[in-house]
RNA sequence: GGCCCCAUCGUCUAGCCUGGUUAGGACACCAGGUUCUCAACCUGGUAACGCGGGUUCAAAUCCCGCUGGGGUCACCA
């Protein structure tokens, strides 16, 4: 025992999706303790009890393993045929709020070694010395009132069953936090107070569990967000007097919005409040949201909709609501693989040179779970660059192959687009991959690229500029040239991409011109813009039949428009 | 406001520890190439050491101050 495995723990509270900051801190806890061949733990911390639900927890498990991160210590979930979790070395269970035996324990045994005691003012007085020690513009901490009571009437109250919180003493002393990342930090006494370490409902707070559970898991090294460094001192002093080993910390820097805001999910619904008014929407625009909650919710700066209703509002609006949440960054097409590679970029580089020069950048889960190192990481914040992800997902997408592409995307439309999934099966986007797939930064919009196959033969939308350009212009040279095409497709069966590009290339060189001259009025009679995907595609997606009912139809409108 | 952390192109960063580089890469942007359009791809380009002092022959690199950004000051976690 005398050189333990290495265990990291991600704790998150369930209070709400997974937030992208959480996604990336665990994502390191997670690649820290695979570095080190250790364990990653996974628990819940859920003694808010109003804030709580199993919804959440259920979101955050899923969330997590989506995006790869699997845990060896924690809540059992089935994801994707595998079980992750279980609680082999027995040092659950990992939901605090079932472990509320294991810190009264040690909480009685603060106050029996008189280093915690009962305090028993309300939180309105304590609100009201809070506010009194803010006008007179001195720091507030609590002034020790409940320390001066008799231990001997504080028995009693105990035994009458009096409301009270307990509070551990704060030594008197300065303590310094060895992090692996920032170096010494050394706060001082003055600094602290007595702090609150176990709730009126009974339920203990953040510091204590933490530090309980800690111990009791066996988790050797700390990784979390920097807003906890200040916190450390705490937890130390209670390890001290619990007489617990001290786990290593690194506290990690926070990442921001570009515009250095915090990125919060209040970010959404700024966005739908924005957008709304701008479409001048007096009333709810959409079911389910009753106006007077709608005009409420506009008003009121800090009013959130629920995340359906957002979300059906942001559809409504034609807006892209700011991604926050791991799960909106899955609804919006990115993929786990890209998703965690740009996050462990963020704020951690591998430090490394691919063969032509240039910085490693692009690299998998495995490459992490081996390289990642507390010396490559920053120390600064930064910005979260949606820009960069997008180009790192596009480059995931451009590297699947058909099948896995087609995989992937068939499954994404299943949970979030319905009707593409209706309309192609995942056989079809075997066959559409290669057109969609180099013209897609994220799943959600390779359905852009395919529109023109939504459309019905008879309704296709023909943009002017591009119809007069491709066929009028010239005296119709581009309509003769359509026309004449036409004739030879309708013998013409063999409608795989390679033949059709084959059979537009001869007609090209037979007629003189430039494929670009037969190419364009095709283009544009078949999906009425000058832009889809390379022609023989375009063509194969839509089927002989389709394309000679288009081809037509375009040659009819063009004749109308030119009278 | 007190305390704590941080600071290289627009953004993410390498370089800093162990002073000497034309300060490198990626995304974005611009130009060109390729091409049946778009995208992809290829080539090239613009662009940074926050400011002020010190130490030194020499400072992005070491020290101090300032400025700026962030965190935290709950019976939330």
């Amino acid at each position: 025992m005398t050189n333990p495995q290495t265990i990291t723990r991600f704790a998150p509270s369930p209070t709400g999706h997974l937030h992208i900051g959480g996604a990336r801190t665990a994502l390191l806890c997670w690649a820290f303790a695979k570095q080190a061949d250790g364990r990653f733990l996974l628990r819940i911390e859920d003694t808010d009890q109003k804030r709580s639900s199993d919804s959440s927890t259920r979101g955050i498990l899923e969330d997590l393993a989506w995006l790869g991160i699997t845990w060896e210590d924690g809540p059992d979930l089935e994801f994707d045929g595998q079980t992750i979790g279980g609680d082999s070395r027995e040092v659950g269970p990992y939901y605090q709020a079932q472990r509320i035996d294991l810190y009264n324990e040690a909480i009685n045994t603060l106050i029996d070694q008189d280093k915690a005691y009962p305090a028993f003012e309300t939180p309105e007085e304590l609100e009201a010395k809070r506010k009194d020690a803010i006008a007179a513009k001195i720091g507030y901490k609590y002034d020790r009132a409940a320390l001066e009571i008799s231990k001997e009437e504080r028995t009693k109250r105990l035994a009458a069953g009096e409301p009270h919180v307990v509070r551990f003493i704060m030594p008197d002393e300065s303590i310094t936090v060895e992090d692996q990342l920032l170096g010494e930090v050394t706060i001082k006494p003055e600094e602290f107070d007595d702090f609150i370490i176990r709730k009126r409902d009974g339920f203990p707070t953040y510091h204590l569990a933490v530090t309980v559970d800690d111990a009791l898991m066996g988790v050797t090294h700390v990784l979390r967000g920097q807003e906890h460094l200040i916190n450390t001192p705490r937890h130390v002093a209670l390890q001290a007097a619990l007489g617990y080993d001290q786990p290593v910390y690194a506290h990690m820097p926070l990442i921001f919005n570009p515009d250095g805001s915090k990125m919060s999910k209040r970010d959404k619904d700024k966005a739908a409040k924005k957008a709304s008014k701008e479409a001048g929407h007096e009333s709810s625009p959409i079911e389910g949201l009753d106006d007077a909650a709608y005009t409420e919710w506009l008003k009121n700066k800090t009013r959130q909709l629920e995340s359906d209703t957002l979300i059906a509002l942001a559809k409504h609006l034609d807006i892209i609501l700011p991604e926050i949440d791991v799960e909106d960054f899955r609804r919006a097409g990115y993929l786990p693989e890209a998703l965690t590679n740009y996050l462990a970029l963020l704020g951690w580089n591998p430090k490394t040179k691919n063969d032509d020069g240039t910085d490693l950048e692009h690299f998998d889960m495995d490459y992490l779970a081996s390289h990642f190192s507390i010396a490559g990481m920053g120390k600064g914040q930064s910005k979260f660059d949606r820009v960069k992800l997008i180009s790192f997902n596009g480059d995931a997408i451009a590297a699947l192959d058909d099948a896995e592409f087609a995989s992937r995307w068939y499954n994404w439309a299943s949970n979030y687009d319905q009707p593409l999934a209706e309309r192609f099966s995942e056989a079809d986007m075997v066959s559409l991959a290669p057109a969609v797939k180099t013209r897609c930064k994220t799943l959600a919009d390779g359905r852009s690229v395919i529109a023109f196959a939504f459309i019905a033969d008879d309704a296709i939308v023909y943009d002017g500029k591009a119809v007069h350009k491709a066929l009028i212009k010239g005296e119709n040279k581009g309509l003769e040239l359509l026309k004449s095409f036409r004739d030879e497709l309708a013998d013409f069966n063999d409608f795989t991409p390679e033949s059709i590009e084959a059979k537009v290339s001869a007609f090209a060189e037979s007629k003189e011109v430039g494929m670009g001259k037969i190419a364009q009025p095709l283009r544009v009679a078949v999906t009425g813009a000058g832009v889809s995907p390379p022609l023989g595609q375009t063509l194969a997606i839509l089927g002989k039949e389709a394309t000679l009912a288009r081809i037509d139809g375009c040659v009819e409108h063009a004749m109308t428009e030119q009278v």
